[in-house]
DNA sequence: AATATCTTGCAGTCG
DNA sequence: GCAAGATATT
């Protein structure tokens, strides 16, 4: 047997965790060691030199797509596509289990996932029902808290009240909210995981034939796992598992989401006998930017020691640019992109990276005057768009008439006549009966609504049933045309203004062609191609731009950028309270974390890195000034080169616009280079008079010659950047 | 039921 | 300053 593939690529850590005997392993990867090349390896290895079949091994990646991608390595590594290997995420392997022991887990055979958007309005409906008072129960904030409890592995009857009376009231509505999900067989995300938990403990031989079967468990981005995760992972192993975890602790930027890098600590305590490799070398980057970035992570007290190191060159130095604001930021930007891409490189070999996503807009107003194609990363996904979600509701409906939010979400789109008043109705009948909303439509339908509405509620019904019926037998794709047909949502959409509807309507046709092409690889017998098809578009919602996949700018934030690289990227909005952001600067676990995303953002750069800040920035609406970010002044001095430096002065105090707290001084800032005398007669703090905005202090100062620009405050017109050669200022 | 007007809040994200 | 959501208006 040829093992040479396997082994060959790897350094000496990584050699040593891919053919490491049968003992629970934690690899900790630094960024751009090749955690995922070692996973991969890992998983060739036990099969072709250990001969584990791959039906003894469970992979779990974080993403659909890097669990996709990781079943592609293997497949390319062994040279043949393999079936039987459970590779998924938790929430996508915890979904197959339940699908297979259905009624070992309680559910229905038809169960249906709720996606974070349907639990929202689930919630939302049943404060207004309830009559709550809506300044004290928030629907978002009630959701939290249920989801808080289900990612901690709790029930409602688990929780202690600690006699606070609030609390009693949120614990009763997790109840009640329960009791709603079992009545429509609705299982929402967190569900997916407690359940698969619950699963194991109140189905010991079940979990012993699990135990049997998966001796080789493998957990990617292990430091972003939540309780729940953890523990359902930690009872699967036992004592006969063999966990292989890899993870970065300063990589860990979800805990705000409940991922707990803590639990990298508890691996250890866990299984005592567990072997700890670290990944230090980096494959990515140069020698400046890793020197960077681990000086950077150094100012994080806790952490797993740990040092990047390449065996490559240094390469060029990190490069800072001082923008006035932040359109100046963005030109500056797209400039270097466009020299970039002069110099004969691609596009998507480069990324512009933002702490939040309101920034985007501003590069994307440049990229587009420069008619540069962009592709921003975020924001709405195909399966949660509004038509989309209304289509898959019909579907839904047909596969369980229970499903009491799909019920509510069509039962009056298109507009039939049914409205609020009527479900109500039919909502209160439901309650009081303990009926689904179907039932108790049906039985108001028969003649205790009024006339009018018990006829628009009956052909409702009839559509749906008729709707079921003629689907019965043809292909996926063929019944989801005719429901989206049938129901007149194309009709419907048709009536709004033509940009949007000509969108959405395509998007419709989008999802018949999404079925046409849908294979259901994981689908669990029993299961109807619809059911599969419904479950992958919950669990996947896909890619948020599905279109522009050609040579792009890309545009994304700082978390969405992790697993990535770019030959060129661009880190912006450097500034203290934009990043780090002003709700994490004020304790220290926060900054920590907003200090990992920076090493993160920094570590994605192969080659090149450019840091970016603006002195003032417009933020809802109102132009601030700020200070550089404090990282900037984290890496050391001689990595940095500052590009065009512009010139610091303390700003006037007296003017209305200033305000305490934001003078800024030369002093402080790093590198030097700041801080050179003005030029062309205009001195700092001059006081000037402008033809239109009359008189004011001049601010700053930036370029020589023709093309010198000077920032001046006035005191009626307020802070402006003028063109020397133009403004024709008068010293005073 | 569709449309106009107002209020609010404003990090990040995957399943 | 803007966009989404809630509320008022016809």
């Amino acid at each position: 047997m040829d093992v040479t593939p396997i082994i060959d690529p790897l350094n000496d850590a990584q050699r040593e965790a891919v053919t490491a005997a049968d003992n629970p392993m934690l690899v900790i990867a630094g960024a751009g060691s090749g955690k995922t090349r070692v996973l991969v390896h890992r998983i060739a290895w036990l099969v072709e030199v250990d001969g584990v079949s791959p039906h003894g091994i469970l992979a779990v990646a974080f993403t659909n797509k890097a669990a996709a991608e990781m079943r592609i390595r293997i497949e390319k590594l062994l040279g043949e596509p393999i079936n039987n290997l459970w590779v998924g995420t938790f929430h996508g392997l915890a979904h197959r289990l339940l699908r297979r022991h259905w009624q070992e887990a309680g559910l229905p055979q038809s169960f249906q996932i709720l996606d974070s958007e349907d639990q929202h309005r689930l919630l939302k409906r049943m404060c207004k029902n309830l009559e709550l008072d809506e300044t004290t129960w928030i629907p978002r904030e009630i959701q939290y808290f249920i989801n808080k409890q289900k990612d901690d592995g709790l029930r409602p009857e688990h929780i202690a009240d600690h006699g606070d009376q609030n609390r009693r009231q949120l614990i009763h509505f997790y109840k009640l909210y329960q009791d709603i999900c079992e009545q429509s067989g609705l299982v929402d995300f967190a569900e997916l995981l407690l359940r698969a938990h619950e699963l194991w403990l109140h189905h010991p031989n079940l979990l012993e034939r699990y135990r049997r079967r998966f001796r080789h468990l493998l957990v990617d981005e292990f430091q972003d796992t939540n309780a729940i995760q953890y523990a359902w992972l930690r009872v699967l192993a036992g004592e006969t598992g063999i966990p292989f975890v890899v993870g970065d602790d300063d990589q860990s930027i979800y805990r705000w989401r409940g991922a707990r890098v803590e639990h990298i600590y508890k691996f250890q305590k866990d299984f005592p006998n567990a072997r700890v490799v670290k990944l230090e070398q980096n494959y990515r980057s140069t020698g400046t930017i890793l020197k960077a970035a681990n000086a950077i992570i150094e100012n994080n007290s806790t952490r797993m020691d740990k040092k990047l190191w390449t065996g490559g060159n240094d390469g060029d130095l990190i490069k800072l640019y001082n923008a006035y604001n932040e359109r100046d930021e963005a030109d500056f930007v797209i400039a270097r992109i466009q020299e970039w891409i002069r110099g004969g490189n691609r596009r998507d070999e480069t990324a512009v990276l933002y702490r939040s996503n309101a920034q985007s807009r501003v590069f994307e107003e440049s990229l587009l005057r420069a008619n540069l194609p962009y592709r921003v990363y975020g924001g709405q996904r195909f399966f949660e768009r509004a038509e989309i979600k209304d289509a898959l509701a019909y579907l839904r409906l047909i596969e369980n008439r229970n499903d009491a939010p799909s019920f509510e979400r069509v039962v009056n789109v298109p507009t039939r006549g049914i409205g609020a008043t009527t479900v109500n109705t039919i909502r209160e009948y439901a309650r009081a009966n303990a009926l689904p909303m179907w039932e108790a439509a049906r039985s108001l339908a028969g003649g205790q609504l009024p006339g009018r509405a018990a006829n628009a509620v009956q052909a409702f019904l009839m559509l749906i049933e008729t709707l079921a019926g003629d689907t019965r037998d043809i292909e996926l794709h063929e019944q989801v045309d005719h429901i989206i047909q049938r129901s007149r949502l194309t009709d419907h959409y048709r009536k709004e203004p033509r940009e949007k509807a000509e969108a959405r309507i395509e998007n419709l046709e989008e999802l018949v062609s999404a079925a046409r092409g849908f294979e259901d690889d994981e689908a669990e017998e029993g299961m109807s191609p619809m059911a599969a098809f419904l479950a992958h578009a919950v669990l996947e919602s896909g890619d948020a731009q599905g279109d522009e996949w050609d040579d792009c700018v890309q545009l994304m934030t700082l978390h969405s950028v992790k697993g990535l690289e770019f030959p060129l990227v661009f880190m912006t909005g450097m500034e203290d309270g934009l990043f780090p952001h002003q709700r994490s600067m004020n304790d220290a676990d926060g900054l920590e974390e907003e200090r990992r995303l920076c090493y993160v953002g920094t570590t994605r750069a192969m080659s090149e890195l450019y840091l970016t800040c603006a002195e003032q920035r417009r933020m809802y609406g109102v132009d601030k000034f700020a200070h550089p970010s404090r990282f900037i002044r984290e890496i050391p001095e001689d990595l940095i080169e500052e590009v065009r430096p512009s010139i610091r002065v303390s700003r006037p105090v007296s003017h209305a616009r200033s305000r305490p707290g934001q003078t800024l001084t030369g002093s402080t800032r790093k590198p030097g280079g700041l801080g050179k005398a003005a030029e062309n007669g205009i001195q700092l703090g001059q006081h000037v008079c402008h033809g239109k905005f009359g008189e004011g202090v001049v601010l700053n100062y930036e370029g020589t010659g023709a093309h010198a620009r000077v920032q001046v405050n006035f005191a009626t017109a307020g802070t402006k950047w003028l063109v020397m050669s133009y403004a024709k200022l008068e010293l005073m």
